[in-house]
DNA sequence: ACCCAAGCTAACGTATACGTCAAGCATCTC
DNA sequence: GAGATGCTTGACGTATACGTTAGCTTGGGT
């Protein structure tokens, strides 16, 4: 609520939609995709979409989150919680603990199944260049 | 080619579909739609599958491979490698060594992301936790 | 002989995550 | 002032990974 405009203080640094989109390296339609889903809510200037270094932070976020895997229909959820995180309501508290305990088992999970996964994947490379050294002298 | 019959030794467990899907937590038209993708191949007894031990395995490494996010057509070029693996052509050993090595790569690079999220996801639920704690005393 | 459960193929439906026009303003440049 | 550029909102298209009928066939049991 209120204007920006408070004299000195905050210059932050504002990016439109290009700018973001080049900085992380997806496209503009990936972004207003992502506010379609309610993952990120920039200001607008006249309709044009205007992000804060914070709107920055949460597509690093998004994107991280989307690389290991997760849908991003979860991945509102938990940014629901990191927001939620200093609410301190009782359900709150036991709603946050209850979903970031559960995560946190499914990522080490995924964990060990791409530990295992590295370990058949150096043996096939580390054979297929033994095999080809010997090969070469 | 040729039946299984011989003698005494080879007396391989063969499952049906629905055995398959049951052990491995799948429905039946996620293996007939891996068969239509080329990732496994039963056998054929009088129009019904019949499956080893083999594409048992098979099945497994698909699953794990595809719980860490690998997309199907991915999956098949590396099912490819295991099976080419013993090849020895330079060409193909060089393929598989690429190949491996980036995905050892890509691998690891995950493994970090979900630890910088783990990192995050631990700090969220032991904060929740303790202020949990303090408001029951 | 008859029926049912189980399997098969073919085909359409659904959810996710965007890509790709299309058509309309607004501003900046020459 | 006439593009060219950049942003906007639809709206339809595409790839992936199956789910879901629908209709046919077949082996087993009674």
């Amino acid at each position: 609520m209120g204007s920006n405009i408070r004299d000195g203080a905050a210059a932050e640094t504002l990016y439109g939609i290009a700018e973001l989109a080049g900085a992380h390296g997806v496209s503009q339609r990936t972004i207003r995709f992502y506010e379609d889903k309610g993952l990120i809510s920039p200001r607008r200037v006249g309709g044009q979409r205007v992000y804060t270094e914070h709107d920055s932070k949460r597509l690093s976020l998004i994107l991280r989150a989307k690389s290991i895997g997760t849908k991003l229909s979860d991945i509102r959820t938990f940014l629901e919680l990191y927001g939620r995180e200093g609410e301190g309501r009782v359900r709150q508290l036991e709603f946050v603990i209850e979903k970031t305990a559960a995560e946190i088992a499914a990522l080490e999970a995924k964990k060990r199944q791409i530990d295992q996964t590295l370990a058949e994947l150096k043996l096939i490379h580390d054979g297929a260049r033994e095999r080809l050294d010997r090969r070469r002298g």
